[in-house]
DNA sequence: TTTACTTTCAAACAAGTGTTTGATATGTTG
DNA sequence: CAACATATCAAACACTTGTTTGAAAGTAAA
């Protein structure tokens, strides 16, 4: 019916809408996006968003997307490094991820903006994308803590790591105001993440050696 | 006028109001929270909200108040006791105001809860309680680690620290999800902080050798 | 009690929300 | 071309939001 080569105006619609929702998800959060906002950058009329995706909730469904953050892991457990390197390595990625403008990962701060804020989409980002983070820098942890530091101790760790990624992030309002100065380039992304780094890994060699 | 000592029926609506204000905001945020739903847990007519304070808005800058964290850190100060043990204070008994439902620190949740979603009330929380605290924490993880570490450093181990408590509190409906069988009772709590403190002195303790 | 002021209340208002509708255009197929 | 399904659009719908209104109830002083 459609599954020719070249690219249909409903199509062209849909990916306008879904690129749209990605913009103003990750900008306003689920709550505060709204639906003629979405459509007014998508160009497209107030009833696109329901007509091709049923509603607001199945917008957001479709807007969601891990690929990047899937692609991270699996490229940090691909390189050849020592534990606390690719922790390293993993923090920088993130962090430019969440914080970088230019990094064009709506996707991913649209969830982070999810997690103080349950949405009906909640559910799936977890399951989908959180849990498997979580799990990928369990074993990351564990790799560099050894077998002696207790399961929920090594999950506790995985929290402070996040804690402070996460944090730069969500607080970016208040951090602006705390410190007029702060400009989230590349540079100043990468020193944050080298603290965290050192900061963490400092922490987690202590805790193997005691 | 109503200086005398019996209570006006007035004044025990305007604090019906702010107290349940402090409930509903912490519960649901500034924007997630409705006036109706504040009014009927005071027990007031709609319109009680804008006759005593003028508007949503004014009433949130009614209900905040940061006694609590002020007092925290003035116990702190006038603690006899190393800096370490004093951090080590300061972190449980900032993770008990933020997480212990028992604690009735509403308040603060309050304040927490803004900390990611911008409202009109934010820069009056970023310079009477957030600037206070970050400066009352960066004194004391000077103490800690010395002269040799730069400011800038200082300051970001300040943020790993805050931004560790605060993800307990911001991430909880994911956390909920990720561990079903988590609990934030006074054990867990402290738990929490206590490891919150050790991986913090750990890295902290390391800077100062290093 | 009468008078003046304060407080409460049900109802309405104006603006914004997601969603639906029915007509109009567009494109595909016989 | 004609017939049909698809896609777009302006308009309206149903609902919620914070806020306002004008009357009723309550309160305190003269």
């Amino acid at each position: 019916m459609m599954t020719e080569a070249h690219v249909t105006a409903s199509e062209q619609t849909r990916a306008r809408l879904v690129e749209a929702a990605r913009e103003v998800f990750s900008e306003c959060g689920f709550q505060g996006a709204t639906v003629r906002e979405i459509c007014r950058r998508a160009d497209a009329n107030v009833a696109a968003v329901n007509y091709h995706f049923g509603s607001k909730d199945g917008l957001l469904a479709e807007a969601l997307n891990f690929n990047q953050l899937k692609a991270l892991q699996t490229a940090n457990l691909t390189a050849d490094a020592r534990p606390e390197i690719r922790l390293r390595l993993f923090i920088r990625d993130f962090m430019l991820m969440l914080l970088d403008e230019k990094s064009a990962s709506r996707q991913c701060r649209m969830m982070a903006r999810e997690l103080a804020d349950p949405t009906p989409a909640l559910d799936k980002i977890v399951i989908e994308a959180i849990a498997p983070l979580h799990e990928f820098l369990d074993r990351l942890v564990r790799e560099i803590v050894g077998d002696k530091v207790g399961e929920t101790e090594c999950q506790r760790c995985v929290l402070s790591i996040l804690g402070q990624c996460s944090f730069y992030y969500h607080s970016e309002p208040v951090l602006q105001r705390l410190m007029p100065e702060l400009r989230y380039d590349r540079d100043e992304i990468e020193a944050i993440a080298q603290h965290i780094a050192d900061f963490s890994l400092a922490a987690l060699l202590v805790k193997r050696n005691g």
